[in-house]
DNA sequence: ATATATAACTGAAGATTATTCGGAAAATAA
DNA sequence: TTATTTTCCGAATAATCTTCAGTTATATAT
């Protein structure tokens, strides 16, 4: 047994996917050599920025799913994409965004367990410098990355 | 001129891609055979619910992205997932969650800008009868589906 | 511990798909 | 209009995916 599957779970995460030209041409029925054109024009001007897959979060033992809405430490206040780029580097950590309002930062968060999500918790107050943290836990993730889940 | 960029965009939010065996395979030095059959086993397990692209958002005329915090009024309070699933019938929900704490519901939406927002709130407050709305307007999305932004 | 069954791996071959190239058509600019 | 650039697309090639059959490894049962 070679341990394939997480390998692939963590390649499939950011890329290594690619568009089905074939597929694509018969289902708007232009020519395949019209669609690859058009897609390699969307990869040249950067619209595309990767191709990736999206998982079953429960079944790669991800399933616990959190938004934390954060708010920084004054010493932190004032440059949280220097936090924001930190936290972004975990693999974890789906999404991350500055925003308005009450909270400086939002973040997406996916682990197995509450227990994990403690350990993360725990760990980020201390090296991000959070002044305050409100946890929204997912009880149900009825749509993620535009995709359906049920 | 065909227009067939929208057609790639809308096909590549949810799907249309596929996995690339060769280049895995090299990666992470194994014979593409042994890639291909771990990675129907992933399929056939439902463990991959999906190839798809991701954009830059901006260049696609969805940079504005909001996070929706929501109430739902009483006669809807019961039954959170009716809403939820309508709501994430729209493309241009990126996300849904039923979620513990003070809201019943998470919602990433993403827009052109702040007129086609407000436009999408004013029709969902009548629409899916939320009682309260507080958004999260994102000023910098450093990290979204996994992917860094910057 | 040994036999049996099941699952995982892999090379060779064929099927399918992606890519390149050249030129035509369409759109845009001068 | 004419020139220039962009988009489109058929034909041929290159590369990739997929199937198949045999092997090896792992797990289960006796």
């Amino acid at each position: 047994m070679k341990d394939i599957k997480p390998k692939l779970i963590k390649l499939f995460k950011e890329g290594y996917c690619s568009p089905q030209i074939a597929r694509i041409a018969k289902k708007i029925k232009e020519p395949s050599t019209t669609i690859h054109y058009n897609i390699k024009k969307l990869e040249d001007e950067k619209l595309i920025k990767s191709y990736k897959a999206v998982f079953d979060y429960k079944k790669i033992g991800e399933g616990h799913c959190t938004f934390l809405l954060i708010n920084l430490k004054e010493e932190k206040y004032g440059n949280p994409e220097e936090v924001a780029n930190a936290i972004a580097e975990d693999n974890r950590v789906e999404s991350v965004d500055i925003v308005t309002g009450d909270h400086e930062l939002i973040v997406k968060f996916r682990t197995k367990d509450i227990d994990d999500y403690y350990e993360f918790i725990k760990m980020a107050i201390k090296k991000y410098g959070f002044a305050n943290v409100k946890s929204l836990t997912s009880l149900k993730q009825v749509k993620t990355e535009f995709v359906k889940m049920e």
